[in-house]
DNA sequence: GATGAATGAGCTTTCATTCAT
DNA sequence: TATGAATGAAAGCTCATTCAT
């Protein structure tokens, strides 16, 4: 019928893909690696040919959300030269995660809370979160040559602005809210007050 | 040793304590009934006699932990009379939840995961975030008829308030922050600004 | 139905007989929880009640089956109280297993062959032969006391009576000997040879 | 690289040798074709175009074993002429069997284990053991013409210097004998006991 | 001849829940 | 009230075998 050989990096993503359609259905850990087959029309046995086991398959999951994430947001702050764009860009960017990928909190919200618990994951979501802050830093970095920022509000802002970011994307996941463009537009208003 | 009556409130004090520590060593999903009754040196029967089940167990715990961490805040609130008094000490209560009650955002972490999936969990939440946050417009209408704070500022205040301070919890949980005593008072003066 | 409390005993006895009547008939590895569940008409849930898994319920039939054989040869040496009736009795009583013990042989088979690969087995299975070798050697000491052995013959002949004995006992299980007894009779007086 | 013709030979040894290595590293029924064809650095698919299944390769394992062993012992006696030089290079032979071909006894243990339920096995390991003990009775036989030998100690020598040389290498394979060399001369002792 | 992708039955093990005592 | 024995469904995972290429 299909092809017999060769099929790894089509088989890896098509996986990839049902695993996160499982999630975003069941929710993390309620959805088995029969879940998984059926989404993707496979047998549970090839999943095994391809991931380890399902830690692995979920570590790959995570991953790819990641990189994925943090693209869209490099992407949307390359577009600018100057500091003051950069700048406002980069916030637009962030706080527009939850539009631009609307999965993406709920999967790392799952997997926030395995993290304590999980020796793999841990360290990959630290690490997201450092590159992401320490971009934001990098273009910082040109305010402060450029004498429109004190070197000490540098990394103050880049962490609050990361946990608003990320506070205001859990609360739109867990709470209804019907103001969410204003609020996003005043999360941008609120950290461009420092560079005025 | 014999079988006592009138043991219901302790009991079930003790094995949603044992649930609480079983949640935090393991994490949520990933611990037993009979690891909660071995927590609470009793037998698995016994917590089916003062829960209906499993999830009715996991609620109470979830409950619990929202009322002790609403009582905190608002006793620290209450301490002043003056609006600005009561503001500030409401984002310091809010700020300080991680450093008085350690395991709180670590629960609720757990909780929100679980959330979308939950019919349970999920109102729970959004009636504690919605307590909170209009506890503090209670606050801030204080403001706004001392002409201290425009009223427009009111919602869109409350909720940037709430996520930052989410945010930073989150972030506390996740990444190794060394400096978080002094977020913590950046994230004060950064509201405060707005009543400045 | 049946008793709720106190079963641990007799369950424990009734799933190593299972197990026992399992190995013997489908031989080790060719049999699940599954089947021992079936032959004793439990839940395979109970098996994991009384037994951590399945490698130690496998190690505690092992321990049985030791402990009966060692006291079955125990018994027939303790009837005498002279040198030479205790070493003809132990030869006797060695030879005899296969015939007393019908499945000891087999089941110890099925245990060797893991042995190497088994750390939990590979002593078990020396500190039995080491028992029973130190016993015999404990009677070759009398004697040697009663100057009937030189003490040099101590040891070499405690080696091969056992493994004359396993010897023969594993080939009577792989080929079908048509003069058992006969042999039987032979290896008693084999060794009977050195104490001329 | 490219596809070859007439391979048969060579391929079969090579995945025999990776199956026999298999079997020596993780024990009987403790590896699958996947480990044998990465032992061969071969695929899965290829073994089954040289062997009918998994249980048709174990076979030709054993018989290569067997054929070894029986060459090993026969060569040995061929070197000798007269009847008490044959008898002595048999016992010699057959008790260094653990030394000449270390893995033998530990292949051969797996085997045995698996025989009463294996139809295939079965007859193999009976067949070896009367081959080698029919071909000790023909060295008998030449003590029995030349009146060194009572005709009826014929069949119960052969069997017990059988099942010594068994015992004594399944011992060396279970214990830690410290003089392995010692009790092997002393097999030879015993057994010469019965020509002289 | 050779590859490795794919299957799916079957394995061991866990666990929420029930219930006779 | 309290026990812990018992259930059985369901989970993750393995593996001999097949087969399109």
């Amino acid at each position: 019928m299909s092809p017999k050989v060769g099929m790894e990096p089509l088989r890896r993503q098509q996986i990839i893909l049902a695993a996160k359609d499982c999630m975003l259905q069941y929710g993390f850990g309620h959805f088995s690696i029969k879940d998984v087959a059926e989404s993707a029309t496979l047998s549970t046995g090839v999943i095994y040919h391809y991931f380890k086991n399902k830690q692995d398959l979920l570590v790959q999951v995570l991953k790819e959300s990641f990189s994925d994430t943090e693209e869209t947001v490099r992407e949307a702050v390359e577009k600018h030269t100057a500091f003051e764009g950069k700048f406002k860009s980069y916030l637009e960017a962030v706080a527009d995660v939850p539009k631009q990928n609307p999965d993406f909190y709920l999967i790392l919200l799952n997997y926030i809370a395995q993290s304590p618990y999980n020796e793999e994951v841990q360290p990959l979501i630290t690490k997201f979160f450092d590159h992401l802050r320490t971009f934001l830093e990098e273009i910082l970095e040109e305010g402060v040559e450029q004498d429109i920022l004190h070197p000490e509000t540098k990394p103050v802002l880049s962490h609050l602005v990361m946990s608003q970011a990320m506070g205001l994307a859990f609360q739109e996941q867990l709470l209804p809210l019907d103001n969410v463009e204003y609020l996003r537009e005043e999360f941008v208003r609120l950290f461009q007050k420092y560079i005025e």
